[in-house]
DNA sequence: CTCCAGGGATGAT
DNA sequence: ATCATCCATGGA
């Protein structure tokens, strides 16, 4: 089954830091999205996908009904914004499942890329529903109820360390009911902030993180380090420090309506672009 | 070995 | 409101 995909890359998307476990199989990739088991492999301007009948979710999962083009004309003309976003062309904001979005990123505190990568490939192995696509096998990411039937010292062994309490009170809170993730869709952004705030071992920037990737809230803009770095060396050039309040509101006014695009352009850009540490003692 | 990573919670200024 | 410290773990 193919579908129609212009203005996306998908290899790009999947190396940016908004999910974690897709692995390359073949000429495209194998993965998950939800309960499902799925391959994905750039043709092009196409996708072909497996099963046929994911292409639907495929479809919306890659937010392939984004109106890119206009997106990235609506984006501010600084250098570096636009040296960011030549960079990430054909980069989407992937729409998620809300509770598996949401526990990755509790998961993902002061973690760098690979490990949060090991930690969710450990959690679905051992807690998720196995799932068979031809001869390969993935798994699916275990729920809130699974988890919530967990403990602590459990989750511990999964290399989760001090995140292991968090992730275990949220997804008793979320799998009680007494937090109705899907509920909260209604709320405008300011009122979904402050609830994902509520959970624990959720802050400003992983509820932003998640309101991004699972909330299509398109104006959420996650400040981790890299993107502090970016904005304090390329928009607070000098010296001092800006607070995180003065990067906040900039954040909200420079980038605007899709200032969480503008961040994972930034982000990006500054992953893959930042040499690594060179030899010590060079100065 | 050291430094750092898609931070959050807590308590002290 | 802003700052300092602690929290686990592993990649580089």
């Amino acid at each position: 089954m193919q579908i129609s995909a212009p203005d996306f890359d998908l290899a790009l998307t999947l190396d940016s830091g908004q999910t974690f476990h897709w692995d390359p199989l073949g000429k495209g990739f194998l993965g998950a999205i939800g309960e499902r088991a799925v391959y994905v492999e750039q043709r092009g301007r196409k996708l072909l996908v497996r099963p046929d009948g994911v292409a639907r979710d495929c479809a919306r999962y890659f937010s392939l009904d984004h109106p890119l083009p206009a997106i990235c004309a609506s984006l501010p003309a600084d250098p570096a914004m636009q040296a960011a976003a030549q960079f990430c062309r054909g980069l989407r904001i992937m729409r998620q499942p809300r509770w598996e979005c949401l526990a990755t990123f509790i998961t993902s505190s002061m973690k760098q890329v690979a490990h949060i990568r090991q930690i969710s490939l450990t959690l679905r192995q051992r807690f998720g529903k196995r799932r068979s696509l031809g001869k390969n096998t993935v798994f699916t990411y275990p729920s809130a109820e699974r988890i919530a039937g967990l403990n602590e010292t459990i989750l511990r062994s999964c290399a989760l360390g001090y995140r292991a309490k968090n992730l275990l009170a949220t997804a008793r809170l979320v799998a009680s009911d007494e937090v109705k993730l899907e509920a909260l869709d209604e709320l405008p952004d300011e009122e979904l902030r402050a609830k994902l705030c509520t959970l624990p071992g959720v802050g400003t920037k992983v509820a932003n993180c998640v309101m991004l990737f699972a909330y299509e809230r398109l104006r959420a803009f996650p400040i981790d380090v890299w993107v502090e770095r970016v904005l304090r060396e390329k928009y607070f050039p000098g010296r001092g420090k800006p607070t995180a309040t003065q990067l906040r509101e900039f954040a909200a006014h420079h980038f605007g309506e899709h200032g969480g695009y503008a961040q994972q352009y930034l982000f990006h850009h500054a992953r893959k672009t930042t040499p690594r540490r060179l030899s010590r003692g060079v100065r």
